[in-house]
DNA sequence: CCTTGCCTTCGAGCGCGCTCGAAGGCCTAC
DNA sequence: GTAGGCCTTCGAGCGCGCTCGAAGGCAAGG
């Protein structure tokens, strides 16, 4: 079970190590390896209008600086619980323009916050579990 | 999307505060209510082999202390990202007895070492989103 | 007696987030 | 020419964790 969060970690060690300069072009494989998601799941992203990508001369997409960034945040998000589809309202609201500046911000802060709110649970869980360990040996009854 | 997380806190302090003394006991409702999931969640966890209840003499489900406990410990454990099947796997060596302490220790320890990858992930994240909301306003691009 | 209300079992259904496979295009190497 | 390899679109399928609904039991209250 810790293989979806280990791969996560991974994830992130291979993000910040691969952000490329501005003006690089990225194929689907080198973007997907350097995102730490599948190939798959850009196809999907996009077609559920999270990404809009360019395509070359022969109809393959070809990914930008930006689109990583952008890539990059939406896992961020993911990875933090945000789902699906508060990201395309999001990703909405950016193609909206700079009027829905505001309720980007409130939706980022609501964000913080539910993070915040699980970074508490999860330390009361970690406690739970370490008191488990020191105390029982992993008896069901606490 | 903070829905479920708002949730999960609710629950756990409902869970703090609904100890139930040793000898009480709880029909599915009340536990529900206490526990901070549903009837149909607990009859599913049942059914699945993750508890075991007794009957009173119309059939009805009859939970004491020692099923709060463990219901408390399993929701604790499947908020913090602990697959089903995982919870299925310790259950079953709780009910093999003593000689499974070490390997349910060891699940323990992994599942701790979880938690806290988790709880570094969600640190990062959090920066991520605070930078974003302090210095651009929710631009996609960092 | 009959409603009400909570309980039972069982199997089916759902929402999410991918994940995959089929069918085919285009480019390069042999 | 043809085989390999990576790409395209599209729709369908999957695993997870519930969630629900149907059909019925039983006990108390009016």
């Amino acid at each position: 079970m810790t293989a979806s969060v280990d791969d996560a970690l991974e994830r992130l060690r291979r993000q910040d190590a691969s952000v490329p300069p501005p003006g690089t072009t990225l194929s689907i494989a080198e973007m997907a390896q350097r995102a730490g998601v599948t190939a798959h799941t850009l196809r999907y992203y996009e077609r559920i209008g999270l990404l809009e990508v360019a395509r070359d001369a022969g109809g393959h997409r070809v990914y930008d600086a930006g689109d990583y960034a952008r890539v990059v945040f939406l896992t961020r998000l993911r990875m933090t619980g945000m789902p699906i589809r508060d990201l395309r309202r999001y990703v909405a609201l950016v193609a909206d323009g700079e009027a829905s500046v505001p309720e980007r911000l409130a939706m980022l802060q609501e964000h913080r916050d539910a993070i915040r709110i699980q970074l508490m649970e999860l330390q009361l869980a970690l406690e739970t579990d370490e008191y488990k360990i020191t105390s029982y040996g992993g008896a069901c009854a606490p």
